[in-house]
DNA sequence: AAGTGGTCTAGACCACTAA
DNA sequence: TAGTGGTCTAGACCACTTC
């Protein structure tokens, strides 16, 4: 590993302030490239605050903030007495983080981790709506999954997935593709969600959508409109999922 | 302002770590009861760091931590030069924070915040559900009050609101009620909303709801079930709304 | 110039985990 | 027992606001 030079700015080149940046940030900054670049993969642990601070000549307590942000963006996770290790996309993070649907009655627990039968899987080349969706270039490929997903056998999610074919060549190879696709993107393609941005509305079915839940035509479903960002910032994944919600809802907590 | 007793904990107190209880929990603990005891109000400015660190025999780094906890949670606003202080219910938090129906083109703003036509306000015993919801105790009394929203004179949601009715005496005798109900449980009700659970679900429009939304019976309607908990941690509001989501859509930010 | 929050350091010690 | 993250301190200085 090569010294990395972070420097405090000195107060001359700092005067009026124009884009003070504090040391923390640039240290945080240096860590989310390494972890982009794939230095320390999800699982890994990172070296101690310690030594990242001796490395980047820095003290701890500004190492310590660094890695405060990125536990609080869901990126790193601490575990006090064992180290700082990147976070995985483990089947209780699919459940707690990315599936906000919960049923009326009792508990959500590992049993509402919902079964997915894969319908198609195609490639082609990018909608309009596809392109501004992803960010992507004109003529790009994208690949499009339908699943359906139930929970105890009921029918509760019928969903379209869109991805960018460059970001996951060989997709189609991958049988069976799993439940939680994160944890693939994550160890197969090398794209780690880390936020997603949900637009949410009710609607009725329409009747293949009404046929594929087993609902009549009409029905009002919630339709989750969910764009899916990688560490690196880049939309990643567009997802459309329509939800039968007679015995389930979906959670936000306003805070 | 009397002296306060906080105590670093010994070693001795401490060993087997029954109930560890960092420093600055203690002091977040300390600021939190004054102000649920209102000793500051919202809008107030609380003393420095320096000084409270003085008040409070711990250093101003403990002191800040607690702060900046504080800050977390929307309970405090610091300003860089100025001071922190009580947090307020603007309309720019109510928007942001409590308001997530956001237009499907253009963006949110102060043009974004729906006008209220208030239709009743009764009171009464508390049902089963209201009791719940509230953690009211029994023959508790509620206030009741259903309201429409529009935006720019187009109907959008029809509410209906449930409160305690010891916590908001008088309530009745308010003319007119404000849009943003919540800077009013503020300021005078001393109610100050810090957090809010929402559960949502897609249903049809029933007929006296349809009528106050100007839709058809049968519509696909985003129902909002909402519970807001005051900074005691009381739950305080018992709302359910139903949105009009042809144009407008929910938004949620996983992360 | 004075006062506030924000950053950064160096060092001590505690809580927790694993070997 | 050694190593990690977590807490706490005292002090310095910077950025920002107000007077």
């Amino acid at each position: 590993m090569s010294k990395v030079e972070i420097g405090r700015q000195t107060p001359e080149q700092n005067t009026r302030s124009l884009g003070f940046r504090p040391l923390y940030a640039q240290v945080k900054h240096q860590l989310l490239e390494r972890l982009i670049n794939k230095i320390w993969m999800p699982g890994d642990a990172l070296p101690s605050e310690q030594h990242l601070a001796v490395e980047l000549g820095v003290s701890q307590g500004t190492v310590r903030k660094a890695l405060d942000e990125l536990t609080d963006e869901n990126i790193v996770v601490r575990r006090q007495g064992r180290g700082t290790f990147v976070a995985e996309h483990t089947q209780e993070r699919a459940l707690f983080q990315y599936f906000m649907l919960s049923p009326d009655q009792g508990k959500k627990d590992d049993n509402h981790f919902p079964q997915s039968q894969l319908l198609s899987l195609d490639s082609g080349s990018a909608t309009h709506r596809e392109r501004a969706a992803l960010d992507l270039a004109a003529n790009e490929q994208v690949w499009r999954m339908e699943r359906n997903r139930t929970l105890q056998s009921a029918p509760l999610i019928a969903e379209k997935i869109v991805l960018p074919q460059l970001l996951f060549d060989g997709l189609d190879k991958i049988k069976p593709l799993p439940s939680n696709i994160y944890a693939l993107f994550d160890q197969i393609f090398g794209q780690s969600i880390v936020r997603a941005e949900e637009k949410l509305k009710a609607v009725a079915a329409e009747e293949g959508t009404a046929k594929r839940l087993g609902c009549a035509t009409g029905t009002p479903l919630l339709r989750i409109d969910r764009i899916a960002y990688a560490l690196s910032g880049r939309p990643v994944e567009w997802r459309i999922s329509y939800c039968l919600t007679d015995n389930f809802h979906y959670v936000s907590n306003l805070k």
